[in-house]
DNA sequence: GCCAACGTTGGC
DNA sequence: GCCAACGTTGGC
């Protein structure tokens, strides 16, 4: 089993957006970055466990806990000329992008800030604070992820 | 809104 | 294959 983190901006989507789905699942897609299309079409599996971040946003934070219910498939949004993330060069043999289901588990009682992030020594390290960093799907390890469960008063809830 | 960091594009 | 130009991300 592995751990992700995963950025959505909360204007364009948020956890509160994916807990009103049906069933607190919903697709992630729009990942046109090949290093993360790799992650989500060879990596992530179902089970696996999802930090969810708010970007790009008057308070950037970890708000919230997510699973993998369904893992890679191909993203279908970049073959439909009206969305966003169209992608011209995709087709349905040569799909080039991918995406996962995830389902909502709960939100985080105690939001973890970057501030809060860098302060606690298990947690400086993510790689969500490097700077620079723009990976929208990234692992996390699992002390990483027990400690912010811990910090939260929070059972594992995989 | 600024700007640093990064990935992609395309001319050569 | 190099690299400048450009677009995007995302914290601040």
């Amino acid at each position: 089993m592995n751990y992700w983190l995963m950025k959505s901006e909360p204007s364009g989507f948020s956890l509160d957006d994916l807990k009103r789905m049906p069933g607190g699942t919903e697709h992630w897609d729009g990942v046109r970055n090949y290093q993360a299309r790799n992650l989500l079409r060879d990596v992530v599996k179902v089970g696996d466990g999802v930090l969810f971040y708010h970007s790009n946003c008057p308070q950037p934070a970890i708000v919230g806990l997510a699973k993998v219910v369904r893992e890679g498939y191909p993203d279908h949004t970049a073959l439909d000329p009206r969305e966003q993330h169209f992608d011209p060069k995709a087709t349905d043999d040569k799909p080039i992008w991918f995406m996962v289901d995830i389902q909502y588990l709960c939100h985080l009682p105690h939001p973890l800030t970057r501030e809060d992030l860098r302060q606690h020594p298990l947690l400086a390290g993510m790689e969500v604070l490097r700077k620079g960093n723009r990976l929208s799907v990234q692992p996390v390890t699992v002390q990483e992820w027990q400690t912010i469960l811990v910090l939260n008063g929070v059972d594992d809830p995989l």
